[in-house]
RNA sequence: GGGCAGUUACCAGAGUGGACAAAUGGGGCUGACUGUAACUCAGCUGGCUACGCCUUCGGUGGUUCGAAUCCAUCACUGCCCA
């Protein structure tokens, strides 16, 4: 996998690369839609390629290893095969589900032990495991297995928990580099960066983690219910540290505000349930601000969803029509306004990306948080 | 013409003397959602000069300290018999 950093924004650490997977290209910065059981919900592969112009997606270990598990996986060939999604992917270790589900799970210094949400059984992952599982997930990219502390979490727990991090991690680097790919195509292991939101514990992370020499970094455990200026500052902390010539991931982040203010910050990646969950739940991000369609106020708004946009949903459907299909409780209701946000996603990154390349991301950036944050 | 049952908030439908502005569903309105156990979750849904007050349970008139609940009567609806 290679990266290639194309342009450097001049008043901020924004840049413009683009990072060339086994499955094509990805120009960034990129918004990565996610696929959590191989599937975004309620999107086609071919929708998001050719209307949410996706270049690459997520999957996540968790739910992949619990169904159809990986034997089914192997059999298929790969996700990639078993999906039709032709192009990149990358996998989640599976570290923040384990940790999102409260109770029922046990760390020890092997790995943790947790209950299946599905049928309640019991399962271990270890950062061995992990591997392996993304091996036969066969993501272009697979992340560490971390541990992803409580927002709140003290001090002394944020550094034992980063130590913790920190030893899986050289397991996960072990495993992954004795083994190889099993469908003949390159992955690459990105580390994550943790430390909750102590700057220097952050830094400690970084640093460790550089010094692994991996393809790519994430940053891990923000928006988790600090506050963005406190996100920031960490990322900041955390890019001063990580390599510039290797691209950085935010993971789950996060709102479109974020995402631009995280660009500005030298973040190349991001990741976010947010544009398909909300808009399965009828909030629509638009270039002109945010609404919720299932407002009275659109019942007889029959312009497009939004006309900036390139997706037929933005295009072809009303608003009034979209809220009557909230109102009827029809499927292509949540169809329309999950690819409507993503391509909305996919806009504001491309649009970041480009003013980066001309050189004025700066202005544009303030002048399009201004207009998307927008309540109409 | 006779008999029986019924009339409760936007709809359906509980409640059959005080704890009732009235259960529960649905609908409606408004929020929330950040590496997806999420087509989910939360609040509101008679009015107001709101930790209290005012007007409601088909209409009217009674009984009672007190009525959506009991009585009388009128109106309307449904079913059955002519």
């Amino acid at each position: 996998m290679e990266f290639t950093l194309l342009a450097n924004d001049r008043h901020s650490a924004a840049r413009a690369g683009r990072l060339t997977t086994a499955h094509g290209p990805v120009d960034t910065p990129v918004f990565m839609p996610v696929g959590t059981a191989g599937t975004v919900k309620a999107v086609h592969a071919r929708e998001l390629r050719d209307d949410a112009r996706a270049s690459i997606i997520l999957g996540n270990t968790y739910h992949l290893y619990l169904r159809p598990g990986t034997g089914v996986l192997q059999a298929a060939g790969g996700l990639h095969r078993f999906s039709g999604w032709q192009g990149p992917i990358l996998t989640d270790s599976g570290g923040f589900q384990v940790f999102s589900l409260a109770g029922n799970r046990k760390i020890t210094e092997e790995g943790v032990t947790f209950r299946s949400h599905v049928d309640g059984s019991k399962h271990l992952f270890t950062p061995e495991n992990v591997m392996d599982t993304q091996r036969a997930i066969g993501a272009d990219i697979v992340m560490a297995f971390d541990e992803c502390p409580p927002g709140q979490s003290d001090r002394a727990y944020a550094l034992e928990s980063l130590g913790r991090t920190r030893r899986w991690l050289e397991r996960c680097a072990r495993r992954f580099d004795a083994t190889g790919p099993l469908y003949g195509h390159e992955q690459s292991l990105f580390p994550i960066v943790q430390g909750c939101t102590y700057p220097d514990l952050r830094e400690m992370a970084a640093e460790h983690a550089a010094s692994l020499d991996r393809e790519g970094y994430a940053i891990g455990g923000l928006a988790v219910g600090e506050p963005a200026g406190v996100m920031y500052e960490m990322i900041e902390r955390v890019n001063r540290v990580l390599p510039a010539d290797k691209p950085r991931y935010l993971m789950g982040v996060g709102t479109p505000e974020n995402i631009l203010e995280a660009i500005a910050l030298g973040v190349d990646m991001f990741d976010c349930v947010m544009p398909t969950r909300n808009g399965r739940n009828g909030m629509l991000f638009t270039t002109e601000g945010v609404i919720n369609i299932k407002n009275k106020r659109w019942e007889t708004d029959f312009s497009p969803l939004d006309p900036a946009l390139l997706s037929f949903a933005d295009g072809d459907y009303s608003k009034a029509y979209v809220h009557h299909l909230f109102k009827c409780g029809e499927i292509l209701g949540l169809q329309a306004c999950s690819l409507h946000n993503l391509s909305f996603y996919s806009w504001l990154v491309r649009e970041a990306r480009r003013r980066v390349v001309e050189g004025d991301f700066a202005t544009w950036k303030d002048q399009t948080i201004k207009r998307i944050t927008t309540r109409l």
